[in-house]
DNA sequence: AAACAACTTTGTAATTGTTACAAAAATAAA
DNA sequence: TTTATTTTTGTAACAATTACAAAGTTGTTT
């Protein structure tokens, strides 16, 4: 707690209790929940949250360049604490959504066909393995 | 027109006159078109036409494989019918979408880390090269 | 042509994710 | 302890999308 107080103070964010309680969940949690995910969670430690402190929250991390915004292939918006480059991978079966380590050293903010690229986005979607496995027992 | 009739046919859509025009749309406009803009379009030809209509078809046409729905940077989401493996570029300026043709051998419909994948959207974020550009030429 | 079934379109209402806004509460400054 | 500023809260609004049922269309069978 101590160190996410610091860490909110380092991006020039004052660390109210729900702030800090958000930023804890994110770093806790990286299953990269949705706005409603984190709600859900905090509202039953700390009943009177309000889901509009969640959502200010969450857009303050994201201009301050603590959280990234991800859209991977739900209409809605999930947050990620995690910086380091990787891929997004959702299992269409499961729903579940993975962080896969590969370095395209292109994607490494450089510069493609002339655009700057500021930020990457790498989504990939298919069966993932722990499926692809339950399937093979089930064949078998 | 008598294209797009034989295209739906062939996988299996009834080609109602409705469903012709939105595939004609989104086939010679490869502008990533929400359902919104698609509606905007087509009810000035159609003043009768309906936005659950749109909703429909494009969702009849990704189950049948015709298009591909992507999730960019925005909450909408956006239609193409070009299925080229492509990567997507979004400019955080002027919001232009850009296709940009980069061939990841390893995006290739393989296998990553055990899961198999089956679609990959790779976006891309930042300053496209015609903002670059006018920055440039403002800055001189 | 009439009757029927199946499909398509339409419009309204509901749902979901998110934002706007103003009042209440908490915190900090004078 | 006022005063000002910030933060939280709750409700209402909004936008994208879906559900649903009625109306319209098409095709088939008799």
């Amino acid at each position: 707690m101590r160190n996410i107080q610091k860490m909110l103070e380092e991006h020039g964010i004052s660390p109210s209790f729900q702030r800090m309680k958000i930023m804890e969940y994110l770093m806790h949690n990286a299953v990269h929940p949705t706005a409603e995910m984190i709600y859900q969670a905090l509202h039953e430690q700390i009943p009177t949250l309000s889901k509009t402190t969640v959502y200010n929250a969450l857009k303050l991390f994201s201009e301050k360049g603590m959280l990234v915004q991800l859209s991977v292939f739900e209409p809605e918006v999930r947050y990620e604490y995690n910086k380091e480059p990787h891929i997004h991978f959702k299992c269409s079966r499961c729903g579940k959504l993975y962080d896969v380590a590969v370095d395209f050293n292109c994607l490494k903010d450089g510069v493609i066909e002339g655009h700057k690229v500021l930020e990457h986005h790498v989504n990939l979607k298919g069966i993932c393995r722990e499926c692809l496995e339950k399937e093979k027992a089930d064949n078998a």
